[in-house]
DNA sequence: CTGAAAGCGCTAACAA
DNA sequence: TTGTTAGCGCTTTCAG
């Protein structure tokens, strides 16, 4: 039974269709310039024996072999899953497939990963999800191929780099609270020497500025963990006066954390204080009581996005620089209009 | 700027090394039976001229592209990527890369990206977390290609699937919470058309009598969400009477709502009752307080073996049929010894 | 409008 | 031990 199938190449669909491999060929690719009826014969035959061109005898000739690789070095996170299903659906329409790649931050595993991609004549490569140590990477010069970063940046300004607007992700969830009748709005958010928590702080400031919600404004900076949320909502609330009626927190673990916190002391929310996430991280955010309205970053549309990029360089036209695509607000029951 | 980077071939290493394109080939592939001293000249020119093969080609000539497929239909979710990341770990080092494919649950879809795949010609394909609705999967034969299956069955009882030891799972947990001395241990899990849940249900009666437990024992179903383990937990206790001393949950989520529901009833855990969980999902079960211990199904190492069940598939040894990987314990905070 | 022939970059007999 | 040659399956001039 292992016996291997027998391969139908393009010379079989001659033979079948009485003509000759380059008339195939050209049927194939639609080439113009030749006989619909030929044509027509020729499809049939090649449908008839089952043939399917090698992709790879293709690409040797054509020079490019419609594949990309994706290369992330968190092991395949939370964050990256979505931009890489993004970048598969956006591409695999034009038959360009994509290879995975993990390199979990070993740089000379990465350097291997990479060669190894190489080799297999891949015509972009996107980084994903990749510390923010700035660690060297290779540009697209010193590899010959396009590339282009998602969710994430290199050390050259260069290259082409796909990110959420953290800014305008913040500003959008201090609106829906400014608008939702909240006047003494929070943040509570993660390490400062994130780039994501300084963008989205700056974005709180503006929206606070820009909605005349007055001077009330604290932003309280932790971890990126549900136990941070739970100390920072304390912090909050603990003091006793001044205690904000809406919180923003920078992640949906923070907004988890917090809403314990407040449970356990009988704040109930909405009717007491709304609280907005960050992240949309979905089971996450449906499985809390009440399910909890935040901001989502569309990573799927970025990785999307990413991939168009990749094609255009492809196509050879040039782009560079750092574009942020737009989050948008997800409504849940964890945020009310204020009553009275 | 954007001019095609010169590729480098053989032949060029052949005219830095002074010998014939063969020689370097030989050279290149540690083929025996040529002068060591050549092979170190050829070598050294190889690296001067920054040459590095070409795999289509080399693809093209051994009918062997040292790549293969993932695909899975759920949008590459939390199971899915574990598995693809120890896939790709296995296979790296062997100079394999796996393709990245994703189809919607849509049948259609899934039928071009495998044809997609096909064209690239994988030297083979791994199914996984596909839904169990016995959707018909192409066998290898009539693919071509050898295939197996990770985390997922198909309707082929031949094709060599992997898949976590869900009845030992469970066996694991019961066992660790009959010897922290706990002999009223109930089992709150998800819907009972789901495999995972009858195995882990069955995993479950079998320690209890191994156990010695006395005849305790309640299995509740209902679904895969904290929501529904709260409800459990609230049918567990509410009772007033025969409550259980420990909880055994069907996943970190459902173990998740059931602990909410304890805590809110001033039952403490682990001092009045233990609760383990299944799937290790990191982030939800160190975000618990306390810590949730579970049962970890190692996917990492799921895709990893399914990627050495493939290889070995690919040199033509012969595998089939369904191999249960096992899982292991994890223990974090919320079991402890029965005190008394 | 169709076919013959020359490769894409590499490997594997076969000669030398 | 090394070089020559004939392809892998496909595309693309260039003649016919």
């Amino acid at each position: 039974m292992k016996l291997p199938k027998k391969i139908i190449t393009i010379r079989d669909v001659a033979k079948a269709a009485g003509v000759s491999i380059s008339t195939v060929s050209k049927a194939m690719n639609g080439n113009p310039g030749m006989g619909e009826e030929t044509r027509k014969r020729v499809l049939k035959a090649a449908k008839a024996v089952g043939f399917r061109r090698n992709d790879l005898a293709h690409a040797l000739h054509r020079g490019t072999s419609k594949t990309v690789g994706i290369v992330s070095s968190d092991n395949f996170g939370r964050f990256t899953m979505p931009i890489a299903a993004g970048l598969e659906m956006e591409l695999s329409p034009h038959q360009i497939s994509v290879f995975l790649c993990n390199a979990t931050d070993d740089v000379e595993l990465e350097k291997r990963h990479i060669a190894q991609l190489l080799a297999k004549r891949v015509d972009g490569l996107v980084f994903t999800a990749r510390r923010l140590d700035k660690r060297h990477t290779p540009s697209a010069d010193e590899l010959g191929i396009p590339i282009v970063f998602a969710f994430s940046q290199g050390d050259n300004a260069e290259v082409p780099t796909l990110l959420p607007d953290d800014e305008q992700g913040a500003r959008l969830a201090v609106e829906h609270l400014v608008s939702l009748g909240h006047r003494r709005i929070a943040h509570i958010t993660g390490p400062q020497h994130f780039e994501a928590v300084q963008r989205r702080s700056a974005g709180y400031r503006t929206a606070i500025t820009k909605g005349r919600v007055g001077d009330y404004g604290q932003t309280l900076m932790g971890r990126w963990s549900e136990a941070s949320g739970y100390d920072m909502a304390r912090d909050l609330f603990a003091a006793g006066r001044d205690r904000p009626d809406a919180i923003f927190a920078g992640s949906d673990q923070i907004a988890r954390g917090a809403m314990e916190y407040l449970r356990e002391h009988g704040i109930s929310i909405p009717q007491d204080v709304s609280i907005i996430g960050f992240d949309n991280w979905e089971v996450m955010a449906e499985a809390v009581r009440p399910k909890l309205t935040t901001i989502d970053m569309n990573l799927n549309a970025l990785g999307a996005a990413a991939g168009n990029t990749l094609m255009r360089l492809m196509k050879g036209e040039i782009a560079k620089g750092i574009e942020r695509l737009p989050c948008s607000l997800i409504v849940r029951e964890s945020t009310r209009s204020r009553t009275q």
